[in-house]
RNA sequence: CGCGGGGUGGAGCAGUGGCAGCUCGUCAGGCUCAUAACCUGAAGGUCAGUAGUUCGAAUCUACUCCCCGCAACCA
């Protein structure tokens, strides 16, 4: 049975480079999940793109002396670079800049307007008349009213550590230009979530026991918290607009005094995406450029058959900064907008991967260069370290010491070695050709590699890509272990029959292997199907079940190459002085 | 007392009431088909601390200590 599955994929800010933590935190679970869900057979739309409006993304287009635009688009193309090399096999990525994405965007508004769910209020905000401009809180400082400290934001003197409140900081100027700023009242849009509490209660409870547990607690505080009405549009100009000409409509409660200067709030926006990337993509073919197209073949052209369809199911990954606005601002929007839209059946929350102990900091030079690392180490290589330390429940940390280890003691060592010893054997005594007599597999191999799918299957069902990583890996040692029982390089010399039987056995092993790491390891995948003639493309191929296949026939397709190469530990730790 | 998470053998983690497990590393042995890879065995933990509940606690309760995320327009 095919189900339509959604992976929706935190949108990524456009302001600065994509690092590890990026991947860690979202990107690429949600890769292995979708690849996974291809595989199974289900119908499955990967959909997301780059998060282009806000402050953030004016103040580095201030600082590189270039347009909002201009930065947008710099990063969106490095971003799609680096996709393409790190393989994140997207239906779409979009940029919320398009007009698709503003039209439905100002359609979910209207729709929240007119029943109730956005409601005004006024507000105060710092405002630079010289500017002409409102300024978010971070971008003003001042002397702070208790120690007299200097040059302290407006929200927190970090010199006595106190928090201030709105108009207690002394003398208040725009940490941009320097003007002076005063509070000024303004009006704007709040969505009213407190009134959206009872549906969202019975959303958040009906998923418990789904959700990671510390998600749905996490979660469950927030609205034992109480939830307060939130601000949706703001005083700036690199925002989507209003859709003013349909509010001039409806009845004048509902309009504010003046809409000069007001746009849509960057967090009430970006998420929609999730919807409008799906209703851009059915629009698009194959021969545009510039962006992430793809359509799997058999796929559904109708971008209800995912949003309006209750069989079909959500996923949402994303980093733990995000997790609120997804677990509860986003299912608010879209109960709200009364459209019957289907609400995220899982939310796949990560912690963060620290470097080294520490965060990773742009501005602090504390990065890793995911581009670099991909091109010099390999694409699975990264993946697999990535992936074997996901930090789902907890902080992850990544050292250069680590990648060594695992890449060359893990993955090298076991599941390459594996496939390396197996093909050589082949090669040398079987001139690669083999076509089996017996086309039963022996009882316990099929026992572990079902066991392996199954398990395998589960845990990523479940968001336990960690540990579904290690039960694959358990089933290459298994491999490994019956090699080294059987003693075939032994067998072969006065059995050749019995040999025969074994080498059956090891390379549909490699088979199974070849698929089950797909999710994970996609090149790997691809590469080992290739030498072995299995199919062009291990990314593309048809299969409608998680199990075990049995081929009858394997005839090696080129020479044996290395799997993945063994990492120089020298190089890699090279990195660290740089 | 803001909300939430975490502290388990050298490292990274799993384990929510019943003899403490996994991957890697370490040590010893075996094999030689393989990228000095593979296989077998061993050592190594008073499960942060204290008090309690229980026939029984890493697991439940209370308190203490340490680390971290969110709470501020960093979406």
């Amino acid at each position: 049975m095919s189900k339509k599955i959604l992976v929706a994929v935190a949108w990524p800010y456009v302001n600065g480079d994509i690092h590890l933590g990026h991947l860690a935190g979202y990107l690429l679970p949600a890769d292995i999940f979708a690849r996974y869900q291809r595989l199974c057979g289900n119908d499955v739309l990967m959909v997301s793109g780059s998060d282009c409006h806000g402050t953030p993304i004016t103040v580095e287009a201030d600082k590189k002396r270039l347009s909002p635009a201009e930065v947008v688009e710099e990063y969106h193309q490095k971003d799609l670079e680096l996709f393409k090399a790190i393989k994140l096999d997207y239906n779409l990525y979009t940029k919320t800049t398009t007009e698709n994405h503003k039209r439905v965007v100002q359609e979910i508004f209207l729709d929240l307007l007119k029943a109730g769910y956005i409601v005004k209020d006024t507000m105060q905000q710092y405002y630079s008349a010289e500017d002409q401009a409102f300024l978010p809180d971070r971008y003003v400082e001042g002397t702070c009213p208790h120690c007299q400290a200097k040059e302290q934001r407006s929200d927190q003197c970090e010199s006595c550590g106190r928090w201030l409140k709105d108009g207690e900081l002394i003398n208040p100027y725009s940490k941009l230009t320097k003007n002076k700023v005063a509070l000024k009242a303004t009006e704007h849009y709040f969505l009213d979530l407190a009134s959206l509490v009872p549906q969202l209660q019975k959303f958040v409870s009906e998923s418990k026991g789904r959700w990671r547990d510390w998600v749905y607690k996490e979660t469950d505080g927030w609205l034992k918290e109480g939830l307060q009405k939130r601000a949706i549009t703001r005083d700036m100009d690199w925002a989507i607009d209003l859709p003013i000409d349909e509010i001039m409509k409806l009845e004048p409660e509902k309009q504010l005094k003046d809409f000069q200067g007001k746009k849509i709030y960057v967090w009430f926006e970006a998420v929609v995406g999730y919807l409008s990337a799906p209703q851009e993509w059915v629009t698009l073919d194959a021969a545009k450029s510039g962006i992430i197209w793809k359509k799997n073949p058999g796929q559904s052209d109708k971008w209800q058959n995912w949003w309006l369809n209750p069989e079909s199911e959500h996923y949402y990954f994303m980093g733990q900064d995000n997790l609120v606005f997804h677990t509860l601002m986003w299912p608010a929007q879209l109960i709200g907008s009364g459209r019957g839209y289907i609400l995220p059946h899982n939310v796949f929350v990560n912690k963060f991967m620290n470097y080294d102990g520490k965060k990773f900091s742009k501005s602090r030079n504390w990065t890793i260069d995911s581009m670099k690392m991909v091109k010099k180490y390999g694409v699975d290589a990264t993946r697999y370290y990535i992936a074997a330390n996901l930090p789902e429940n907890k902080e992850g940390n990544f050292t250069w010491e680590g990648f060594v280890a695992a890449v060359n003691n893990e993955l090298v060592a076991n599941l390459g070695n594996f496939v390396n010893r197996t093909l050589k054997f082949f090669e040398v005594n079987f001139y690669g050709e083999l076509i089996a007599e017996n086309t039963a597999r022996l009882p316990e191999i099929k026992i572990e590699s079902s066991k392996a799918f199954t398990e395998s299957g589960e845990l990523i069902e479940k968001g336990s890509f960690v540990a579904a990583l290690e039960v694959i890996m358990r089933y290459a040692a298994f491999a490994n272990k019956y090699f080294n029982d059987q003693q075939i390089w032994t067998v072969i010399k006065k059995d050749r029959k019995q040999a025969e039987k074994i080498m059956f056995d090891l390379l549909n092993i490699i088979y199974d292997l070849a698929i089950i790491i797909c999710p994970f390891l996609p090149e790997s995948a691809t590469r080992i199907a290739t030498m072995l003639g299995i199919c062009e493309n291990l990314e593309e191929i048809d299969r409608n079940h998680w199990q075990s296949e049995t081929l009858q026939q394997f005839k090696l397709q080129q020479p044996v190459e290395i799997l993945i190469q063994k990492l120089d530990a020298k190089v890699v730790l090279q990195e660290k002085e740089d």
